[in-house]
RNA sequence: GGACGGGUGGGUGAGUGGCUAAAACCAGCAGACUGUAAAUCUGCCGCUCCUUGCGGGCUACGGAGGUUCGAAUCCUCCCCCGUCCA
């Protein structure tokens, strides 16, 4: 491999720190990277990642996004699957104790999140590590070693831990671990420098002391910022529901991303796209004076984050389908296509539950009756109504907001 | 090991024998309004059947039995969680 020339101190800095919530501490991390620039030698940077569910959303990728970053500056990024980590799972932000996930589980998240990832890092440059490479070595004497390098009060400090004693919820021995195993992971990789969202801060502290604990420099922490989902609340995540997969359709992700509010759409800017930071605020200002319209920028930023997954093609069909569909109230161009076989007629509920647009056959009744079913453009709320299936034709369906379908029978 | 408190629908949480498919709030869905925004307003929000009616049936208040014409509510045993004591 041919030698990387590192960019100036002060540039590669001011890369890293964009969107970033905090670091610790930005002397040490500047110290390393002078370092490496005298040396040659890059960083060792790594987000440890648990997989715990089998897809990732875009909240995933802003932590992501930024070990992508380090690889452009040049230095050496390992994503860490903690697939023996994920064994225990992170208390962080639970309220309650997670069932423990099976070996086949993990295994089975950690490939589709690989196949994931690489949509954001460069392949060619990552090293993939595993945790279990080291935990699951490690002896019960290795173990009680490492637990003898903490003190319970402090693990008791965080905040997960507090708030679930003082509503005294359960907290299971186990879970005190989780911060300990994964500070060996730093030990094992000896890093320089460990990236994750801001709620997981106690943890990457807890991994800066450990690693002094076993005689290494303690690495530098940059976090960043919790992406807020689609409602505009709370943190984006798949249980919430408000969050938008990175293999969604191009078309539903833009309709996920034109849901979110226009204040949010700022911070989406900043955290999912690599405008830069003067970029957006003149974005802001434009939109502020009424110079540009909210939809106008909160397209664009749709149009963006699509094109980074899906690309540029797919990205400029799905804004075009959107201002179709909904700007200008016209049936989809590319509604998915649904084939059956001619029969007997049959009722729009019993379809609708058919074609899985529905999940029961109370709610297709109550979607009819509340005026949410269509069929070729008129509303269907007669809930006797029967579809004619005996001879070939087509029909173009919505059932609800944004769910088309055009069935076909053949 | 002992004493006490608790386990209700996706979440919080009311309900102590019939009026309870179960208050209220949140989330979710639909309609109106819009920029498919957000906010707001209205309605819906277990499943199923039909003659679509303030209609019938089924399932549901940790689990299993029991008492009763009738149980989320009472009794018995079990499981789980927390508090205090050891």
């Amino acid at each position: 491999m041919a030698p990387t020339k590192f960019k100036p101190v002060e540039e590669q800095l001011a890369y890293l720190k964009k969107g970033a919530a905090e670091i610790i501490r930005e002397e040490e991390l500047k110290a390393k990277i002078d370092q490496s620039v005298k040396s040659g030698k890059p960083l060792r940077v790594y987000l440890g990642v648990d997989p715990t569910a089998p897809d990732i959303h875009l909240g995933h990728t802003v932590v992501l996004r930024k070990l992508r970053h380090f690889q452009d500056m040049g230095h050496t990024a390992i994503f860490l699957i903690g697939d023996f980590s994920a064994m225990i799972g992170d208390p962080t932000g639970q309220s309650e104790t997670r069932p423990p996930l099976t070996r086949e589980q993990v295994d089975a998240n950690a490939k589709t999140y690989l196949d994931q990832v690489y949509k954001i890092l460069d392949r060619e440059k990552t090293e993939v590590r595993f945790n279990s490479e080291w935990l699951a070595k490690m002896t019960s004497y290795d173990t009680v070693r490492l637990c003898g390098h903490y003190r319970l009060a402090r693990m008791l400090e965080r905040e997960d831990f507090r708030s679930r004693l003082e509503k005294k919820q359960p907290i299971s021995v186990h879970e005190l671990l989780y911060p300990l195993l994964t500070a060996y992971d730093a030990v094992a990789l000896q890093s320089d420098v460990e990236l994750g969202a801001t709620e997981q801060k106690f943890n990457l502290l807890v991994h800066r002391e450990i690693q002094r604990e076993y005689g290494q420099a303690s690495q530098a922490v940059l976090t960043m910022p919790i992406l807020v989902g689609l409602d505009g609340e709370r943190k984006m995540s798949k249980s919430l529901g408000n969050y938008v997969g990175i293999t969604e359709a191009p078309g539903e992700m833009f309709g996920k991303l034109m849901s979110i509010s226009d204040d949010l759409m700022w911070s989406y800017y900043e955290l999912l796209t690599d405008f830069p930071s003067p970029v957006i605020v003149r974005l802001r200002e434009e939109v502020r004076t009424g110079a540009l319209h909210p939809i106008d920028a909160k397209m664009q930023l749709a149009h963006t984050v699509i094109a980074g997954f899906h690309g540029e093609e797919a990205a400029r069909k799905a804004s075009d389908e959107f201002r179709r569909v909904f700007r200008e109230r016209q049936a989809p161009d590319e509604a998915p296509r649904h084939m059956i076989p001619q029969g007997t007629p049959k009722r729009m509920s019993a379809l609708l539950v058919e074609l899985k647009l529905v999940s029961s056959r109370s709610e297709a009744e109550r979607l009819m009756k509340q005026g949410g079913v269509e069929l070729d453009g008129v509303r269907v709320d007669d809930v006797k109504r029967e579809i004619d299936l005996s001879k070939p034709g087509e029909y173009l369906l919505r059932a609800g907001k944004k769910k088309f379908l055009r069935l076909v029978i053949e």
